[in-house]
RNA sequence: GGGGCUGUGGGGUAGCUUGGUAUCCUACGGGCUUUGGGAGCCUGAGACCCCGGUUCAAAUCCGGGCAGCCCCA
């Protein structure tokens, strides 16, 4: 079956849906459109994610919540643009058991309707702020199109940061820690990206500006993978959030968010898998190593993997041992690059009598082996393959952005040089039929705009997910 | 938003044109034998997406629904 990802590169989509079927990171044959299980494999992975992601949230100073799933109408319909660009996106509870609803409740698509009239409730006074919380939760999208496991779909995973703060210049310091977060998120899962400045037209609902983490796909198309969103104080007038300032002035707060997804499991499946299966970050792979013992005349083979076992569990390496019979060890190796474990041991007869370990690297490095006394060096291994990996997909991004695009088209992905007027960005889009992603701020440079001549910098148009 | 294609054991498929007994591979259970890059033999279980229509008879033809995939905007 792995003879279908032959090329990789040239069917994405086809690879794509494959592999998660085969790794077991969802099964997406539950009968309802856009709307998947998380196998144990996959949610193993998510989980890893998450925890990483809840680790750094707590070490800076946010606090953990879980809000209910449902809004009501009211809460939703405060007259704002927020519930205008998601009106189109909602789920509706209109019954409870046989009766109707005098009052239709909402499934959260995001939790700002939900989590600002307590904010409303909560924040009185100056030194309520900042008020900085976060929590990971299903959300739910009412895709009419196309849905696609982990990329689009209508039950979601999402990770929600929302802050309040007593000042504009408060809020952007608040922004400039998102960005450092979100560099540690990436740099742990080895995933490039580019920053880019939503135009007007095409922020959140309800956003002063929005900034955009985007990346590319082996199709040669970008993936928004994060974004985070300065809302000053557009929500806190509408939901009528206010503090007490330091002469007893009453002030609305300023607001942002920073979300994320499942996505960053697509985008880790997609930029790192290749032709035997997927290759995960280290950091988050629900095996760092499995351990194949091969069966030969060593009378003492499962005391050895023991000791190895051992030290592995003392070393807090996450792992594994294939002890299944019938299958042989060619198998077994297969097997575990398909689900992309990212060291593997082979034991055997050499490895009793010698005390060895024979290590095989997930990036197709040569085997190597080691002594049983160099297991501390594991560590290192895993990350030095992380550096790898990432060496290779900011590679990937950078030949993306010069034109090179993997398997598509070289005009999947266009990055001229941009003012700010509208008219200039639409005329490109039609030119290159390709949609102004925004104004690409860490990779970008500044020029003349290639419509009009004016000041412009580097913007992306691409086809996106 | 527009268009196209497809639903057959867990996965991949043959059969559909021309209506009548459902093919093969793989995975799975049991047994034996094997194990340093996808082992072999024996054996077992497992399927026509749903609803309606046409017909003596529907996997096959028609309509609707649900689901999946692809292309374009």
């Amino acid at each position: 079956m792995l003879g279908a990802m032959e090329n990789s590169r040239s069917d994405f989509s086809e690879w794509y849906n494959e592999i998660i079927e085969l790794a077991e990171l969802t099964d997406k044959r539950y009968p309802i459109k856009g709307m998947n299980v998380w196998l144990p494999y996959g949610f193993s992975l998510m989980r890893n994610i998450d925890e990483m992601i809840r680790g750094k949230f707590y070490g800076d100073d946010f606090r953990e919540v879980m809000f209910p799933a449902l809004i009501s109408r009211g809460m939703f319909e405060i007259e704002f643009e927020h519930i205008k660009g998601f009106e189109k996106e909602l789920f509706w509870v209109t019954k409870g058991g046989k009766e109707s609803l005098e009052d239709d409740l909402a499934m959260r698509p995001t939790s700002e309707a939900a989590m600002y009239p307590m904010f409303k409730l909560w924040i009185r006074d100056h030194v309520d702020l900042p008020m900085k919380i976060f929590q990971i939760v299903q959300v739910w999208r009412y895709e009419t199109k196309h849905t696609r496991p982990f990329i689009r779909i209508r039950d979601i995973h999402f990770i929600e940061c929302h802050t309040a703060h007593s000042t504009y210049e408060d809020a952007e310091k608040q922004m400039e820690i998102y960005r450092n977060e979100w560099n540690f998120f990436t740099d742990s899962l080895c995933l490039p990206y580019m920053e880019v400045q939503r135009p007007e037209w095409d922020k959140f609902p309800g956003a002063i500006y929005t900034r955009a983490f985007d990346t590319i796909m082996p199709s040669g198309r970008t993936i928004q993978i994060g974004t985070i969103h300065q809302y000053g104080q557009n929500f806190s007038k509408n939901y009528d959030v206010k503090y007490a300032d330091l002469d007893g002035n009453a002030q609305y707060v300023h607001q942002t968010t920073f979300g994320m997804s499942e996505r960053l499991v697509a985008h880790i499946i997609s930029i790192h898998g290749d032709d035997k299966g997927l290759v995960l970050p280290p950091a988050v792979a629900p095996y760092q190593v499995v351990i194949v013992p091969i069966p030969g005349s060593a009378q003492n083979l499962k005391s050895y993997v023991d000791e190895i076992a051992a030290s592995l569990g003392n070393s807090g390496i996450r792992f594994t041992i294939d002890y299944r019979e019938n299958y042989t060890p060619g198998y077994k190796y297969n097997h575990w690059e398909m689900k992309g474990v990212p060291l593997r041991f082979e034991i055997g007869d050499r490895e009793v009598k010698n005390r060895t370990v024979t290590v095989a690297f997930r990036t197709g490095r040569k085997k190597e082996t080691i002594q049983f006394t160099q297991l501390e060096n594991v560590k290192n291994m895993l990350h030095d393959l992380s550096m790898e990996l990432k060496e290779k997909a900011h590679i990937l991004l950078k030949e993306a952005l010069s034109g090179k695009v993997l398997g598509e088209p070289e005009d999947a992905l266009r990055t001229p040089i941009l003012c700010q007027d509208e008219k200039c960005a639409r005329q490109l889009e039609e030119k290159f039929s390709l949609t102004l992603m925004g104004h690409i701020m860490n990779y970008g440079k500044e020029g003349k705009c290639e419509v009009c001549g004016k000041d412009g910098q580097t913007a992306l148009f691409s086809r996106p997910y």
